[in-house]
Order: structure tokens, then sequence, then C-alpha cells
DNA sequence: GTTTGACTTAGAGTTAACTCCAGGTGTTAT
DNA sequence: ATAACACCTGGAGTTAACTCTAAGTCAAAC
């Protein structure tokens, strides 16, 4: 797969696939004879790992920890899960956060839907 | 309130405090004969909320939109709660997403947790 | 065989959201 | 009355995460 057909498949540019792999966001990816990258399954896979992940929040230089460390092979196993057990306490932290934060939003929207009535009643009641 | 007890309150810098106001995220504060802001309980009311909408991560940019309808009245409720109820749908998709990578992160620390295990087995057996 | 188009790199530019700094003013303590 | 301190403003600097640009290479089409 050349840059183009991932860029499409995941919907990223292509500029953020060389910038993520330039930064060490994902493994570095094999060029053909003429210096063009060409995709395994394999970086697929860590494509779309990553931009689960970023989408969710992880940052990108904890992110580069974990490729990092994964390329260092299976002594840095037991460092790696404590890394997205940490990244994991801090997701659940947020969307509890955020479900807060919409309960909040449902209340204040019920009482723009409220406001929104009395307004049409005194709009209405000089035509009476 | 001064702006030192504001940002010791709300656990935000005096900076990021006139910042807000600055850029309109929250109405102008009243100043006292010296040009010293005096914080109300309607300001702190204010802070409060964007504070918890921006963690939520709504974008400056939609709260900026939002106090400025305030800013306008009556005329705006509507405009308002449209604002509110996109951000909703919004934030209530992020939320989603970062339950689903939630999942993902559950379901890769527990295989890691397996290949942790795996590995202390491969270790002891030569002591057996 | 040269033009077109997709790719390459290195490095500069952009955006959002702060954060810091310089220079100035007003109140408080000595 | 002067030093210390908390505040003020306008504007510059920073950071994360891209995004764009320039200059170059290579394969394919005309």
């Amino acid at each position: 797969m050349n840059i183009a057909e991932v860029s499409k498949k995941f919907n990223l540019s292509q500029d953020t696939l060389r910038y993520y792999e330039r930064i060490g966001l994902i493994p570095s990816v094999n060029r053909n004879k003429s210096g063009i990258r060409d995709y395994t399954e394999e970086d697929c896979k860590w494509i779309e790992f990553i931009k689960c992940m970023r989408s969710a929040g992880l940052p990108i230089e904890v992110l580069i920890e974990y490729v990092s460390l994964f390329g260092q092979g299976d002594e840095t196993i037991e460092a790696r899960k404590e890394l997205l057990i940490e990244q994991r306490e801090q997701l659940i932290k947020r969307v509890e956060d955020m479900k807060k934060t919409l309960e909040r939003l449902n209340y204040k929207i019920a009482r723009y839907e409220q406001a929104v009535v009395e307004k049409e009643k005194t709009l209405k009641r000089p035509e009476n």
C-alpha cells in the first residue's frame, strides 16, 4: 500500500502519516527501491491503533514511548502494561468528567427549553 | 473577590483568568476605583461553568460565542439553546468514542497481563 | 525525451490555548 | 517617603500537534 491509499483508508493526511513516522509515533515504514513508502498490514494496524488512542486524547508523547518500548522487545512488556494502565486510569477519569458535564448540559438545555416555552407564551399573549 | 482568590478557588492561573476575560470567554469583570478586578458571585459562576465546559473539550471559540449571545439578551435564547444542543451531540460522540477506546485498552492490558504470566513461567522453569 | 504527477526530505509556518514579560500604578508596612 | 508587593496592560513567547512549502527524484504518458 502506498501513502495515498493509507491516507484515504484512515482519513489521515499524507503529511500527518509522514509526521507520525518521523516522530516515532508509528514504527518506520519500508521503502521500495525508489524510496517510496510501502505500508504493510502491520503498519496499518499500528496506524489504526494510534489513531484510535489519539482520538481518545492519549498524548503523542506517551504513544511514542509505547512504540519505542515495543521496539525494544519482550523485556519491556511489563513497562508497556504499566503505561497502558496509567493511560486507562486517566481515560476513565476524563470519561467521568465528561459525563458530568453532559449531565450539566442536559440540565441547562432543559431549562432553555422551558425558557423558550415561556417566551412563546408572552409573545402570543398580545395576540389573544 | 480579587484575582488571587479566584485563581486559588478555581485552580486557574491569574494569567488564564485575565486571558479568558480579554478574549470574551467570561463577561468582563468590574474594577474598583484603582482599576483592580473585583469578582462577583456571578463572575465566579461563569468561571466555574466555563472551566467545566472547557475540561470536557468544548472549544473556546464556541464558548465565546455563547457568552456573546448571552450578553445580547433574551432574543438569543433560542440560538444559545441550539448551540448547547450541538455541543451536547459532539460531546456524546466523544464520550462514546472514548468508551470504545477504553474497552480496547482493557483488552490490550488483559493480554499484557497474560503475557507477563507466560513470561514468568518461562523464567521460572529453569529454576525448577 | 520531456512533461506530468505522485512521491521524497528537511525545515518553516500555523493554530489553539495558554503563559510569560516589561513597564507601570496603587496600597501597605516600615 | 520609600520600599515591597499585588495588581494592571499590551504584547511577545511557548507547546502540542499538525500543515505547508520548496526543491528534488522517479515512473508513466504522450
